[in-house]
DNA sequence: GTAAAATTATACGCCATTGTCTAAAACGTC
DNA sequence: GACGTTTTAGACAATGGCGTATAATTTTAC
């Protein structure tokens, strides 16, 4: 039992730049190319390539493969969780122009949180090794996922408070907005593929067309009363 | 440059039936450790033992493990096809009760060709294989998702020609049908679960109610007159 | 029963990969 | 410039999987 020299523990100045910045290049490449070859068919050879780094630095970082493979997810999940905390916190808050505002929101949601880079890799990732890494598996499912689902639901009662919308159970609402905002992008979604703004911005707005076709104007049909008092309460 | 002997081409009688069993098996196995380990991850040795079968007799009928591979790819997505024809032919023709019709159609198509096992199997591989496979991608991209989606909305243009839906556009209804019925059924998706009768039952009915309150009932709201002749075009 | 074909068990060579080790080189700090 | 740390390159054994070869055994056809 000799004494571990303790790597990236000492940091006593700037020493912590130089290896941080390896750290992140090494994560960067290792999801690059995790996520095109899976934990099995990723080499640590290519990993090091890609990165260019030795072979022998990325063992000095991480005791093993699986080691890397989880510190990378977590990495991954991380970026995800902020860039999805940041999209979420955009929600609209006005009521009107709500058709224009849903439909922004949607692009953003689907441009950075699903359709991009990081999204593309856990989908992936998860799907095809979560069953070996549940604990790994879960945490996403909550935090990403989950939260999404929390979140909006909640914005949705808001704006149902409001009277802009008309919804009996949010929850439900929630997981259909967010799939009709990918129905027309499922397949590219499913390939990996990244739509272009064009593309983002007609499958948003049709999603929130008949988003709002099917909740949109509280109960107008059922009580024929006109609702447009319901924007001065903002 | 010897004269092979063509293992499963001579079949002068019931040969070709205990091979054939063989070959199923072997199939079957196969789709199953490629579906968990994914290509790389996947050995010949475990195949084989899934199977019940020595390693040479794979490699009797299959020349490496690639050509398995895709061989067993093959399989499923004939599998799939038939299953998501047979599906199709089963969609609502007449406009009564087209709210349960459309929910039982619903809950076939998720129950028997996107949460059974080949469409888990499908969807992991060619999201993880495709790249690598784009003939074998291509394919199941049209002869799949892409015949569901035209043949919906051939469909759904049946319908509305008939007066019982108000659809301007009617692939991006197909997209939205399919989405909706996913819904809430995304995570168990994406995990690969199987979902109880209940829960296919409840998602369906979320689905169609949405879909309804946004397609249903023609052009009732701008013209105000009542369809009900259309339904003797039919 | 016999002959042909298929299957099995086993061993083998080959190659890629993992993870370790060591000495040399580069880097940053003082 | 000296020193400690990190990185690098290369070699190394061990492992495991792929694909082949061979002989024995079973199955099937007639």
């Amino acid at each position: 039992m000799k004494d571990r020299m303790t790597p990236a523990v000492r940091m006593t100045g700037h020493t912590q730049r130089g290896q941080c910045a390896k750290r992140m290049s090494i994560l960067d490449s290792a999801a690059d190319v995790f996520c095109r070859q899976g934990f099995a068919g990723a080499s640590i050879d290519e990993i090091a390539a890609v990165a260019c780094v030795s072979r022998q630095t990325i063992y000095n970082h991480y005791r093993e493969k699986e080691t890397l493979f989880v510190a990378v997810v977590e990495d991954v999940m991380n970026r995800a969780n902020a860039m999805l905390f940041s999209v979420l916190s955009s929600f609209p808050d006005s009521t009107d122009d709500l058709e224009d505002e849903l439909t922004a929101f949607a692009v953003r949601l689907n441009k950075n949180c699903i359709c991009n880079h990081d999204g593309k890799f856990l989908r992936k990732l998860v799907q095809t090794e979560g069953e070996r890494y549940p604990h790994l598996f879960e945490s996403w499912r909550q935090q990403g996922p989950g939260k999404l689902i929390t979140a909006l639901s909640a914005l949705f009662g808001r704006l149902a408070h409001k009277g802009a919308l008309a919804i009996d159970d949010f929850d439900v609402a929630a997981r259909q907005f967010v799939a009709l905002g990918n129905a027309d992008l499922q397949m590219m979604i499913l390939l990996g593929g990244t739509p272009t703004d064009e593309e983002l911005e007609k499958a948003a707005r049709n999603a929130v067309r008949t988003f709002l076709k099917a909740y949109g104007r509280p109960a107008a049909e059922k009580a024929g009363h006109p609702p447009q008092f319901a924007a001065m309460s903002g």
